[in-house]
Formats: structure tokens, C-alpha cells, sequence
DNA sequence: ATGGTTGCTTAGCAA
């Protein structure tokens, strides 16, 4: 069971570039965030035809999170159900073969003090409820997305010029560490313990190439689904060549 | 040095 989590930025700009990443890693489930699509238009077409199906939770030019899997979808609920009015499309979660998987897209948060940032950590702190209303650690479960935090200063090419800056607050790292200790695994940081692993880097001043880059895309999952995990690994392949997304995709493989 | 790159939508915002 391979599992994905990949910000494709605009599931429509970058469906040449996902199709053939499909083709190639051939995933089991892969969470998709920011497809800037509505629902009406998403390319579902693109996927069927290569086995997949899509569950989808958009809005357009903003944000827009997807399931696409080969197994079936149920259970589906999108947003948090918490009656707040909020109307941007960042939370999907639905069951694919027993497991309870969520494609999340967490704020950005812009700067520290603006706005943004407090709607950050206003939308965390919904999280950490949905998941105490709505889930317990020993089922299986996958929180996957783009959390926009950098848990540790590992996950950062350079702490000191981030720190206390948006992506690495101790206000949201403190959030993280609440779902963390809720009964949360960071998949990926189990097998790989070492810096200088990123899974997103800026497009501008040549991020990408210089590795000037954050660990900022997550798998979190209940310590019953971890023990599954066999292997996890950033795809920084499908980072490189002709108009790729900022992100690459992040990968765990279950037994 | 307050830049730079990309996507959506078309000049300005968000990331």
C-alpha cells in the first residue's frame, strides 16, 4: 500500500506532470492540495483513464484538496463539520481499503501577526478538535498534506534566517506537537532522522537547486497504520525539468 | 537590495 502526499499547485497547470508521476511511481492513494479547481471542473477524465478515481474537494483559484485512489472511496466528509462558516476547500477525509485517510491543506499564514497567521492557527486548533471528536489513535488513520510547518529546525536550510518566522513559529510547531501527542506518527522522520531533507522549495532564486528548502509536507499517522510502514522517501525527481510544481511528492509505503 | 517565480485571472493577490 503506497501512499502520497503531493501540493501540486493547480491540479490543471501540472496534469502532464501528475499523470506521468502516476505513471511512473504508481501510487495506491495519493492526496493532491492547492488543484485550484472547482468541483464541476475538475479532470477527472485524466485519472480514470489511468485507473484512478477522484474524491474532491475544491473552490476555484484557491486551495482545493483531492483523494485519487485505484481502490474505492467511502465515507466521505469534507471540511470539519464544526459549523464554522468557513468556506475555503482545505479538508477531505475519506476510508480507502480500511484506512481513514484525510488530504489536508493547512494555511499558509502569510507573516507572523498578520490575520492569516492567527486564521493558521485558528484552523490547527479545529484540527486538533475534529480529530478528538472524530477519530481515536488505535484506528488507523492518516492525516497527509501540506501543513505549511516545519516541524524542527532540521526540516529548515537555514533555522537561524527562519527563525520565528511563518512555516517555523513555535506557536504553530507547538500545534503540530499537539497532534503529535494526541497519538500522531510523523511517518517519514521515523525512517529518515538527518537535515536536509525537504519537500518544498521556493521557485525563486534558484531554491530548488541550491536545496534551499523546508520540510513542510507531512503523513501523519495513528501508531497502529505506522507500524505498517515499511519505507518513506520525497520523490525529488518529480521537482526537477519543465514547469513542476513547488512541492514534491512525500511517500509511505505500508505493508 | 523589501528583490525573486508561478498560477489564476487579467492587475493584483496568494504562496
Amino acid at each position: 500500500m503506497k501512499l502520497a502526499t503531493w501540493n501540486v499547485n493547480s491540479v490543471r497547470a501540472r496534469l502532464p506532470r501528475v499523470t506521468a508521476w502516476l505513471e511512473s511511481a504508481r501510487p495506491d492513494v495519493v492526496c493532491l492540495q492547492e488543484t485550484k479547481v472547482e468541483d464541476a471542473d475538475f479532470p477527472h477524465e485524466a485519472f480514470t483513464a489511468l485507473g484512478y478515481t477522484c474524491t474532491v474537494f475544491g473552490q476555484r483559484t484557491y486551495n482545493g484538496v483531492a483523494i485519487v485512489s485505484r481502490q474505492p472511496v467511502v465515507d466521505v466528509t469534507t471540511g470539519f463539520g464544526d459549523g464554522d462558516a468557513d468556506a475555503e476547500a482545505r479538508f477531505i477525509c475519506a476510508t480507502v481499503a480500511g484506512i481513514r485517510v484525510a488530504s489536508l491543506y493547512v494555511p499558509n499564514g502569510k507573516v507572523v501577526g498578520d490575520p492569516k497567521f492567527e486564521y493558521k492557527l485558528r484552523w490547527l486548533s479545529r484540527l486538533q478538535t475534529w480529530l478528538e471528536r472524530n477519530a481515536t489513535p488505535d484506528v488507523e488513520l492518516a492525516l497527509c498534506g501540506d501543513y505549511n510547518i516545519a516541524p524542527d529546525d532540521r526540516d529548515v536550510y537555514d533555522p537561524d534566517g527562519w527563525r520565528d518566522q511563518v512555516l517555523c513559529h513555535p506557536s504553530e510547531r507547538a500545534a503540530f506537537g499537539r497532534l503529535i501527542d494526541w497519538g500522531l506518527q510523523d511517518v517519514y522522520r521515523r525512517f529518515h532522522q538527518e537535515g536536509g531533507l525537504y519537500s518544498w522549495w521556493d521557485y525563486r532564486q534558484l531554491g530548488f537547486p541550491k536545496n534551499r528548502g523546508l520540510r513542510i509536507d507531512h503523513l501523519l499517522c495513528t501508531r497502529k497504520l505506522a507500524d505498517r510502514a515499511q519505507r518513506a522517501s520525497v520523490d525529488r525527481e518529480a521537482r526537477k525539468g519543465k514547469e513542476p510544481s513547488d512541492h514534491a511528492p512525500v511517500i509511505v509505503e505500508f505493508v
